[in-house]
RNA sequence: GGGGGAAUUCCCGAGUGGCCAAAGGGGACAGACUGUAAAUCUGCUGGCACUGCCUUCGGUGGUUCGAAUCCACCUUCCCCCA
């Protein structure tokens, strides 16, 4: 089986230009590609994590990769599936994002002489000249067929500005500029980013007379049809400081019955016998499939000791077990005491487990609040010093458990 | 450039002088039921010294005993015409 077989079998792509020769090449390993990541934030999320496995696969059948960090690109702002514009970004917050991607980048794909590749985009872009784009670019791009391009049709309601509209010439300019300067002849993508991709090889084409080839990732989404990777609207990241590798193994952990096998297929390595094997789980077995998953994705994010803490962690809470010392925790200090006391709302306010003091008050009142497996059931309810210095296991609902511990 | 319209709490969206911390829906969070699933039902969703007080309805001023609601100016967005 070529990788190309294995991606169509792990459901893996979305659309492609020109499949015969895709397959091809890529099965040859003669394919230089790359996928771009626009910085608009200081760490990777999961979403990202899907493009970074591909690349990864795409290299282990040998080929090339070149990852684009979007200093330039990030600089406009991509409509595509956007209902409104983004956020301008400064230059400097852009620069730091990109500093930021490169470090957690190079955790998954090896870069180097002969391996991956990494440029910026900001290295060519941010000189151009406006009036010799116009004429060397902007004249092969019409203006009706852009409008029709599915990535506009969203703000064609709500209005696009003339900032935006110039992103899929960016984008196209960039795979022009690759397939020269690195005999790059393949882009990769989300499937969101078929039109802006489609404009690079049709600028190819009619600059060069040459064939460039695109594909594009199947995005992940739930079985509602919503993307995966965000919890209350926030991202899942890959940086541990911004998602411990608990919540991050929770987040998999918890994904529902529908969507385990997808994202097993989808995001692991795992062979695909074994995961046809698992497909045939049913019911409350699903929980096994569930465990790897989270497992795997948590080993390739945040290394395999980490993986086995968040495992052995969830594993001792949720089978009952209190004790463990894996969980988030909170050190508090004799400052936070008040006559050698402390009360609940306080303490779950320092833990951020309660957004406010009225949070807090409506979440005991609710019942949600357990502390040493005791629910708490008044607001007075307080601590001492004591009782503290051994550490409070507090729980809020049935998965968020945390640690509150008074130190010195 | 001319004319018309809009901006409300996490999101959508009601409210057009006091009864408004602001209807309804979505989402989020919590409870029950479960398998750390889904579906369903219930509660909850500005803050605090919480039966009371404080800060919110794009911004700044003004009218009024009293403004999310009226007036002026500003900002942003949409639509029509050029």
């Amino acid at each position: 089986m070529g990788i190309y077989e294995e991606l169509v079998a792990r459901g893996l792509l979305a659309q492609v230009t020109n499949e015969a020769e895709i397959r091809e090449m890529i099965n040859a390993g003669k394919a230089t590609f790359y996928i771009g990541f626009d910085c608009t934030a200081d760490s990777l999320t999961a979403g990202h994590f899907m493009a970074l496995t591909l690349m990864k696969r795409l290299q282990m059948a040998g080929n090339k990769p070149i990852a684009l960090i979007g200093g330039g690109t990030t600089m406009i702002g991509d409509p595509s599936g956007r209902t409104d514009m983004r956020k301008m970004l400064t230059k400097e917050d852009i620069n730091h994002n990109a500093e930021c991607f490169k470090k957690q980048m190079s955790r998954f794909i090896e870069f180097g002489e002969g391996k991956a590749q990494m440029v910026n985009n900001a290295d060519w872009l941010l000189d151009l000249n406006y009036v010799e784009l116009l004429r060397e670019v902007g004249a092969c791009f019409s203006v009706n067929n852009m409008l029709r391009a599915e990535c506009y049709k969203q703000r064609m309601e709500k209005g696009l500005s003339f900032l935006e509209f110039n992103y899929m010439i960016m984008q196209s300019y960039d795979f022009y500029y690759l397939f020269q300067h690195y005999g790059c002849n393949m882009q990769f993508g989300g499937d969101d980013q078929w039109s802006n991709m489609l404009g690079g090889t049709e600028l190819i084409r009619r600059k060069l007379g040459k064939d460039a080839h695109c594909m594009t990732i199947t995005l992940l989404t739930d079985s509602q049809g919503k993307k995966m990777g965000k919890t209350a609207g926030n991202a899942v990241w890959l940086d541990p400081n911004k998602t411990s590798p608990f919540e991050f193994f929770q987040y998999w952990r918890n994904v529902s019955d529908a969507d385990v096998l997808k994202c097993i297929r989808m995001l692991t390595f795992l062979p695909l016998e074994q995961i046809d094997e698992m497909d045939k789980w049913e019911g409350e077995q699903l929980n096994k499939a569930k465990e790897i998953l989270a497992y795997e994705l948590t080993k390739m994010v945040h290394g395999e000791e980490e993986a086995e803490k968040a495992q052995n962690a969830a594993r001792a809470l949720f089978a009952g077990g209190v004790s463990d010392e894996n969980m988030p925790t909170t050190e508090l200090s004799e400052a936070d005491l008040t006559d050698g006391r402390i009360d609940v709302i306080t303490v779950l306010t320092l833990c951020k487990l309660a957004s406010s003091r009225s949070d807090a008050r409506k979440l005991i009142q609710g019942g949600g609040i357990t502390v040493n497996e005791e629910k708490v059931t008044a607001f007075d309810l307080s601590f001492q010093a004591d009782e503290l210095r051994s550490g409070l296991h507090i729980r809020k609902g049935k998965k968020v458990h945390h640690k509150a511990i008074l130190k010195g």
